[in-house]
DNA sequence: CAATAAATAGCGATAATGCGACAATGTCGC
DNA sequence: GCGACATTGTCGCATTATCGCTATTTATTG
């Protein structure tokens, strides 16, 4: 864990839209901190860990987190990661209605306007990029709160069952052995999923695993590949699965992008 | 064939960007017309082919056609096309340096742009599309021109056998002796290059040539040498192909740099 | 157009889970 | 030492998601 050396050039008045993007090894982090700015947090790559005073939050690149100025906020990488980030100022009127932190989903649009921000150079101050930056703002008003969030908790027996399942996601996990691992009992740990996460344990595992669904098929892996590698046996369970939460089926969502 | 019913719309001067998304079936088309307004012309699935006054593409959904204002311009469909248009209010300042038609390579982003753009309702004056139209205006102005494009496609079969050509650009490639290396049967090739880079094998091929010609010329080669570098048998195929292509010879063409 | 592969849907069987009830243990204040 | 309260584990039973399989539909290929 380190302290955000750079919190600095966040203050710049001068620009509407800042970028940063950084490459985080998994298991780093970042402290608890806050800055006036308001910022989306994204991962193009990997999955972050977001703790704010409300909740925590696991990331998946399909979603991104709104952190409204001077929210107290903490990343943490589950896996290897790479961040892309756009820092506003508290002068724009930016998702006035979110007080507090919150995850969104994110847009192709809002995915590729970020990153060409981020690949501009830092110091641009040509026209075409402050347009880009009104539209960011837009589309950053336009997100909606995730529908399919995956809060985390913070019991250390529940965050070493979910770190466990986060890099193994191609496991058929099953809580009593997941309970020798955390040490406490499958009913401790049913209750502490609840609890803590509002979902049973069943609700969570699959909302885990069709998360990562959504990313593989962004990345168009066919239904029978992306069934296998979040950890169903057959494809058949895994569009079942797919189609209850969604209403449709998973190619039905891919054709869409 | 059909004379655009709907090029009214396209005088609305109250809108600077104005969208039309259309699905046309195989083998339809539209009558050669022209507009005032400036024209993006994609599809995002399926392959166009366009015939300006100067030239006729063959464009598959990685790249599109930026039609300057008042530009004689004519589209047919390859396929089963869903096109996206945006189309430009002349007073704004669109690639000025194209007077004429040209094929362009499209962006992730513009991709992205003129999808939302043509997702959001017709009538929407509101501010954030507006802006959003600005900056389709950046991004069509920083397009570049991709006259002599060789798309490549992604699927794995077409992949091995381009980089093959690519590595032996002096050979005579013969699509059946491709077809063993790649795994997959003349039809089947036939199919993946025009579904792929909205080009027959032979246009494939034909432009990968002059392309390389195009460098060797570059370099001060002589016709003749060039014919043979890039795989032509004799020096008149080579002149013919290549008048062909550009409508001038090779020397002319080395006269100009 | 026929053959093949992929995606989806259906279904019975079953192991896994959800959860209420209750007992055991730990924590805190006094 | 004792009561109030929270946490945890055990048991039983109802519920269900997933498996393993087959059938049907849809897309791709030769």
């Amino acid at each position: 864990m380190s302290l955000p050396s750079d919190i600095a050039f966040i203050l710049d008045p001068a620009r509407p839209v800042l970028t940063h993007a950084r490459s985080m090894q998994a298991e780093t982090g970042v402290l608890p901190h806050a800055h006036p700015r308001g910022q989306l947090l994204w991962a193009k790559q990997g999955v972050l860990r977001v703790t704010s005073e409300q909740a925590v939050w696991v990331v998946p690149s399909t979603h991104g987190v709104w952190i409204p100025g001077n929210c107290n906020h903490q990343v943490s990488c589950e896996t290897l990661v790479e961040t892309r980030n756009l820092y506003i100022d508290p002068t724009y009127p930016v998702r006035d209605q979110d007080t507090q932190v919150v995850m969104v989903a994110m847009t192709a649009l809002m995915r590729e306007i970020v990153l060409r921000l981020n690949d501009s150079p830092k110091c641009s101050g040509d026209a075409s990029t402050a347009r880009l930056g009104l539209v960011a703002i837009d589309e950053l008003n336009s997100l909606s709160a995730a529908d399919l969030s995956l809060p985390a908790g913070t019991d250390p027996r529940l965050r070493r069952i979910i770190s466990h399942m986060v890099s193994h996601p191609d496991t058929r996990h099953i809580l009593g052995e997941l309970a020798s691992l955390a040490g406490a009992s499958v009913r401790t740990l049913e209750r502490l999923f609840k609890s803590e996460t509002g979902l049973t344990f069943r609700q969570w595992r699959t909302r885990f695993k069709l998360m990562n669904a959504l990313e593989a098929l962004d990345r168009g892996e066919s239904s029978t590949a992306v069934a296998y590698t979040v950890g169903y046996k057959s494809t058949s369970s895994f569009v079942a699965a797919f189609k209850a939460e969604f209403g449709y089926t998973p190619q039905v969502h891919a054709r869409r992008l």
